[in-house]
DNA sequence: TCAAATTACTTTAAACTTAAAATAATTAAG
DNA sequence: CTTAATTATTTTAAGTTTAAAGTAATTTGA
């Protein structure tokens, strides 16, 4: 009876879609807090948020790195990567250099104008989600932090047993 | 001694980049989700991620909606709406309508067509993601669910209040 | 009433995305 | 040694995204 009542109540909680539920809030509120670092990166810094992923993947390597790997670090598509990199290149924030040793690898490094940039942004940046999330208890940041890396170790898993992938966690 | 050990060893939880490292892993969770589902939404049912979550809305209400609320709802903006709609009518699972009482309003409603391939894409759509957190504590999945709305919350909060706009939390 | 503002939608341009095909360089195998 | 695989990147086509400008239709207000 009470269980009839319960599940009338629009299923509280009685696990009937919690997956879907967590799913879209998941991605609604992504997509919220994209949009908006999105919007203040190109007001104020005049890049885009994938262009803000390049560099940040440049930035901490002094070396500079091959495109495939950029693709890799960034989840953006071998072929997407070719165009990104061509843009910023343009702007002047980094350099393209073929490897002598095998010509088929190109290799992306920050400019000084680059990497300089992309210090004042990355400052902007993890202050506007300072910000975002100042009321937020530590503790809940932290639980948070494992619990939805939970649930990438387990999308790396099971996807990967479907696609033959590997299992990088990082 | 044990508070500069903790320190020391890559930060563990000082709070250093907590929100950052958040980010970045939500960030990348959903995109790796995200890329699976519309893998298998294109291979298993032939539409794009945008498509089914303009089905979706649509699903819900019968009478259909106005291109505007469906804008809203899906967070698409109002521009990439004509299109998807255009699409998703070429295919035959929806139809456009002009109103009479208000001839700058289109209604798109879904065929029958539309609803009966929608609610298989829904039942695969809902498997996957329970096999995906099949392991996940429900009461994990719960706490996620309410932190992460917290989070989008204070998003909706603080950017509403830097952009002049209103406050709808949902 | 009727010009101006508002509303609903469409169009446009540049960037990004995916998947797939193409090109070029290197390595492997017979 | 030389053709066949493999590897790294680029190109292509269709779709999506954002922001901004454009087009109708309706409302407002002087």
């Amino acid at each position: 009876m009470l269980n009839d009542l319960e599940l009338a109540a629009g299923d509280v909680q009685g696990d009937g879609k919690m997956e879907l539920r967590l799913w879209l809030r998941l991605l609604s509120t992504t997509k919220l807090i994209s949009q908006e670092l999105r919007r203040r990166l190109r007001i104020e810094f005049n890049v885009t948020l994938p262009q803000f992923d390049v560099l940040a993947q440049l930035h901490r390597e002094p070396e500079g790195l091959r495109l495939g790997d950029l693709s890799q670090r960034t989840m953006v598509t071998n072929g997407n990567i070719t165009g990104l990199v061509e843009r910023l290149e343009t702007d002047g924030l980094l350099v393209r250099e073929r490897l002598r040793e095998d010509r088929r690898v190109t290799v992306a490094r920050l400019t000084d104008q680059g990497r300089s940039e992309f210090e004042h942004m990355a400052h902007a940046h993890e202050s506007w989600l300072k910000e975002l999330m100042r009321d937020m208890d530590p503790a809940v940041l932290s639980s948070l932090f494992s619990h939805i890396s939970e649930i990438k170790t387990a999308a790396l898993t099971r996807f990967a047993a479907t696609d033959e992938l590997d299992g990088a966690l990082d």
